[in-house]
DNA sequence: TCTGGAAGTTACAGACCGGTAACACCCTAG
DNA sequence: CTAGGGTGTTACCGGTCTGTAACTTCCAGA
C-alpha cells in the first residue's frame, strides 16, 4: 500500500483540507487550531506534528489553494487543446461561476487583509501565486493574438479582483452581475485594436 | 465653551481616530481594545462608557470613514462646480493616488474579508455604504452625460477594488500601475458609444 | 467653595489563544 | 511475538481577549 499517492484520510490530509474550508469561511484570525483539529476528526498534537506553527499551516493551506487554481488553468488546456482564445473566454465563464459560488472573495487576498505584518510568511507566497496567476493570464492573452496582452490581463485581473471583493461588500445583485459583459467587451475591443 | 464644535482632544474622538487608524493599519481582529485605548491615552473604561462594545466601535469606525469619503465627493463638485465630467477625471485621480497611498486596501472591503459572520452589524453598514458610493458613481457618470453610465460607474468600480486589493497582495508594482489608462480609455470608449 | 459628572486607575472575571509535555494506545512491519 | 512509529488523550503553560466592578481623581459650572 506505499504505492498509493492518495492514501485519503490521513490526518495531515483531513487537517489541511479542513483548515483550507475552515479558512475560506470564516476567515484566519476567526478559526483557531483546536476548532481545526476538532472538526478534522484529531487532535492538536498531530496537528503539531504535522505543521511548525499554525503560520506554517496557513502558508500550506495558500499552496493547496494555488495547486488548485493551477489545476483549473490545466483543465482549460485540456478541454480547448491549444484553442487560446476559447480557453480565455472558459476563464471569463469560469470566473464569473466563482463569483456566485460563495459570498466569500479570493483566499488570497482575504488573508493578506488579515495576516498584517510585512514580514509575515504567507505574504511572500501570496505575491509569488498572484504573480503566477498574472503570468499565466497574460500568456493566454498573448497566445491569443491580443495584441496588449498584458494591459488586457492586467484589466481582466483587476475586474475579477474587484468583483470578488464587490460580491463580499454588497452581495452578489451588486455590480459583480455585469462582470461577463464588461470582460467579453473588453476582450472585443482589445482584439479589433489588435487587428487595426 | 459648548459652542465648539471641534473641542478636539476629547476621549470619544481621540479614541475613534485611533481605532480608525489602528484597524486600518493591523486589521479589526489584529487589534485589541487595550492597545486601543492605550494609543489614544486613555482607559478602557473610558471607552466602554463611551461605545457599547467593540462590535459598535467597529461599525462607528466604519461610519467615520464613509464620512470621510463623503466629503471627498463634496470636494469634487466645490473643485469643478457642475462640471461632472472634470468631477469624474478628478476621482480617478484620487483613486490612482490612494493606490500608492499604503499596502492596505479599502477598509469597508478588509472589514467584511474578517467579520465573516452573516448578522454581523457591520455587515449592513458596509452594505449601505459601498451602495451609496454606487450611487454617486453612477449620478456622476449620468450627469457627465454618458450613455451607459451604471455601467461604467460599475467597471470603475470593480477596476478600483481590484487595484485596491491588487495593491495589498503585489505590491504597488503591479497591475494596479494601469488603473489610471484603464479607466481613462474606459471614460473615453463609453463617451464614445454615448455619442454614437 | 461646593457639587456632580466625566475621566482615570486597579483589579478581576471568564474565555480563548498558540503551543508543549507526558503518557497510553493501536497497528503494522519485521 | 515484538518493536516502533504514528496517533490519541489529558493536562497544562503563559499570554491575550472582551467586558465589568469598585474606587479615586479631576475639573468645570453654579
Amino acid at each position: 500500500m506505499t504505492d498509493g499517492v492518495v492514501e485519503r484520510s490521513r490526518p495531515r490530509d483531513r487537517i489541511l483540507e479542513t483548515a483550507r474550508d475552515m479558512f475560506h469561511k470564516h476567515g484566519i484570525k476567526g478559526v483557531g487550531v483546536d476548532a481545526i483539529t476538532e472538526a478534522a476528526g484529531t487532535n492538536k498534537m498531530t496537528l503539531y506534528r504535522h505543521f511548525e506553527s499554525k503560520d506554517d499551516l496557513i502558508v500550506e493551506c495558500l499552496r493547496a489553494n494555488a495547486a488548485k487554481a493551477g489545476a483549473m488553468w490545466e483543465a482549460f488546456e485540456a478541454e480547448f487543446p491549444g484553442d487560446k482564445l476559447a480557453q480565455l473566454h472558459a476563464w471569463v465563464r469560469k470566473a464569473a461561476a466563482m463569483l456566485n459560488a460563495d459570498g466569500r472573495g479570493c483566499d488570497m487576498a482575504n488573508a493578506a487583509a488579515e495576516l498584517t505584518e510585512p514580514d509575515h510568511p504567507a505574504r511572500r507566497v501570496i505575491k509569488e501565486l498572484k504573480e503566477a496567476q498574472r503570468e499565466r493570464l497574460v500568456g493566454l492573452c498573448r497566445d491569443a493574438g491580443i495584441g496588449q496582452a498584458e494591459l488586457l490581463a492586467d484589466t481582466l485581473s483587476l475586474l475579477f479582483e474587484g468583483a470578488r471583493v464587490s460580491v463580499q461588500t454588497v452581495g452578489t445583485e451588486g455590480p459583480s452581475t455585469q462582470f461577463v459583459r464588461m470582460a467579453e467587451g473588453l476582450i472585443v475591443s482589445f482584439r479589433g485594436t489588435a487587428a487595426g
